[in-house]
Formats: structure tokens, C-alpha cells, sequence
DNA sequence: CAAGGACTATCTATCAACAGATAGTCATAG
DNA sequence: CTATGACTATCTGTTGATAGATAGTCCTTG
């Protein structure tokens, strides 16, 4: 992949993040990369193709994430807390496949394809990992609302109060 | 409030429960209403005024509803479950705030101050109905977490297994 | 009661800005 | 020579917003 097709990327993810599939234009991608938006287009004949990239792109490196902290730490539930942890203490604070899903009804199909592959990848690998349907669906469901809460009070701390229980699971030092 | 205003805020919410602040313009708005989109200036000046509305009127209805459903049951958990179970299983199956709490960075100030305010209700009333801090926003984020997954993946199902758990405290037929 | 003025609510018409997208051109590198 | 990747220029449609006209209503005042 080319280093314009990637700032590309990187460019809309960052405002997906923020604004979700209406809150970046290829105007303003193609500001931020320095290039004009005809250019864009070249690399991603479509906003929706741009979109569905990017969303695409953030399952792969989020799964490969997973499988390699999980090296680490054996427990799915703590490992995944910290993941979204780092999303919700990075510089834009929220998970694109977050945004796109809350609005997932005004997506076009392509995109709204991908996200519900990332939610279901997320799923499908906590249950692989050995938790129950309904465990995962509740610990997804929890790191994934402490992300739009953290978001819409504007503070951080919000995360790690909702998921407390989450992060001290079998190795806490209370238990 | 006159009827038109209140029409105007009905299809406003519907539409923003479906494409948050994006996700709906005078125009459509006027449509929906029967009306023309200077007319729906008029009621509310701008776009932001009246985004801050709905959600402001939102924040009110939930309030009371809450307050209302706790007459009949007092646990507060099974109350919350509850009432945004009944919004993940409207027709729009989105709670507005939501939507907008997701996409929060780039929200005009009103709108954005707005969100903060639902969320920070939320939170102050399971505080005052007994919880702590930590198991309010727990709770909150599970059931916000629930409803953009069920969003996302286009199974309403998907709220009641991520919600179990709290759908069953303290109440139910095994305990 | 009737006239005047203010207010309400809608309309038509229009604006500048911006959107996504396309066609065609040009330079470079293999 | 051709494929790549960027460019210029432009199109069409939509956006939020404003100005000005027009009726209808309501309150006040003579």
C-alpha cells in the first residue's frame, strides 16, 4: 500500500472517529494529506469504498491486537478492557466502528457491512475465548458504551469507572 | 408549543436517532412536517437550536419516565434496563443521545453541552436511587454499549443478552 | 364597536458554500 | 509505451441560512 493511500486512511479515520461517515469530506481528507480531493478519489473511487476501508482496516488491526496481548495475559475479559482502554485514552478518544455503528442506520451498505463484521469479530473471538453468548455480549456492550460515555462527559476517567469490574477480574489485588 | 413546533421535534428526533446531527436537514425536515424548510427556520433559527431541543426534550421525558417506572418496581437496574430496552425495540431503535454522544467532538457547542447534560442525569439519578459511582456507570455504559451493538448488528436481541444479567437482578425466577 | 399596530406563521425566492463525483491533462518511472 | 498517480477544471446537487411578501390573529385604543 502506497504512503498517500495510507495518510488517506489515516486521515479519514481520524475524522471518522470524530464525526463518524458525514464528518469528513474528501475536501478536507485531502487537506489534511496535502494532496487535492480528485486525488482521493483516485485512491478511493467513493466515499463509501474510503469508509469501508478504514473500518476494515481498524478490525484487522484490533484483532491482531487481541491475539497478541493475549499472549501476555490470558484473561479475554482484562485484555479486552485495556484495548478499548487505549482507544478511549487516545488522541481521538473514540473507536470509528463505535461512531459508524451508534449511526448505523443512515450508513450506506458497504460500510455498514464492515462494521457489524468488526462487532462480530469482537463477539465471536470472546466467545472462542471462552466466554459465554451472553458474557461477551454484556462485556462488549459495557467497553463499548464506557467509550461513548467517556466521549460525551469529555473525561477519560469515565472509562475506567465503568469497566472497574472489568479490569480487576481473577487478579485484582482484592481478589 | 404549538403543533408544527412539536412536529418539527418529532421528525427531527426520528431522523437523528437514525443519522445523528448529519443525518437530517431543514429540508427533509420541512417534507416530513408537510412544511417549507424556511418555516422550520423560523420555529427553530438554526440547525443546532434545534438539535439542542430535542435532545433537551429527551432528557426530560426519560427523567420522567424513570421516575415513573420506579412507583412500580425499586430496583433501579431493572428500571433503566428497562426503559432503554424500550427504545432498542422502538422503531427506531436508537436513543438519540446516543447517537450524538458517539459522534460528541464535533457537535456544536448547545448540542454537545446537551448530551453531556442526558448522560450526567443518568448518571446523578442511579447515584440517588443507591448506587455508587462505579456500578452506575457500569450500568449505564452496558445499556448504552447494548443499544449501539443491537444497532450495529441489526438484531434487537442483542440488548437482552448483553442485559441478562441486570433484566434478572434481585428479581428473578432463579433468584 | 371599529381602526391601528404588533405579532405569528407561513410562503417564495435566493444566496454562497460545500458536497461527491467525473473527464481530461500531464509528468514521471519502469 | 504504458501504467501510475497526481493534477486542473468542472458538473450537478444539497446544504444552512436570509430577505421580503403575505395573510391571519390578537390586543389596544379611541
Amino acid at each position: 500500500m502506497s504512503d498517500v493511500k495510507t495518510a488517506i486512511m489515516d486521515a479519514a479515520e481520524r475524522r471518522m472517529q470524530q464525526g463518524g461517515f458525514g464528518g469528513f469530506s474528501f475536501r478536507e481528507i485531502a487537506t489534511d494529506v496535502g494532496i487535492k480531493s480528485s486525488s482521493v478519489h483516485y485512491h478511493f473511487p467513493t466515499k463509501e469504498d474510503l469508509a469501508a476501508a478504514v473500518i476494515r482496516r481498524w478490525a484487522e488491526y484490533t484483532s491482531e491486537l487481541i491475539d497478541k496481548e493475549l499472549e501476555k495475559d490470558p484473561d479475554p475479559v482484562r485484555v479486552w478492557t485495556k484495548a478499548f482502554r487505549g482507544t478511549a485514552f487516545s488522541e481521538a478518544h473514540m473507536c470509528p466502528c463505535t461512531v459508524l455503528g451508534a449511526a448505523s442506520q443512515d450508513l450506506p451498505e458497504q460500510v455498514a457491512k464492515e462494521v457489524k463484521g468488526f462487532f462480530k469479530m469482537c463477539q465471536d473471538k470472546l466467545v472462542a475465548e471462552g466466554l459465554s453468548p451472553s458474557k461477551a455480549a454484556e462485556v462488549l456492550s459495557t467497553i463499548t458504551g464506557a467509550l461513548v460515555l467517556a466521549n460525551a462527559l469529555g473525561d477519560t476517567a469515565e472509562y475506567d469507572r465503568a469497566t472497574r469490574k472489568f479490569a480487576a477480574s481473577k487478579r485484582g489485588r482484592s481478589g
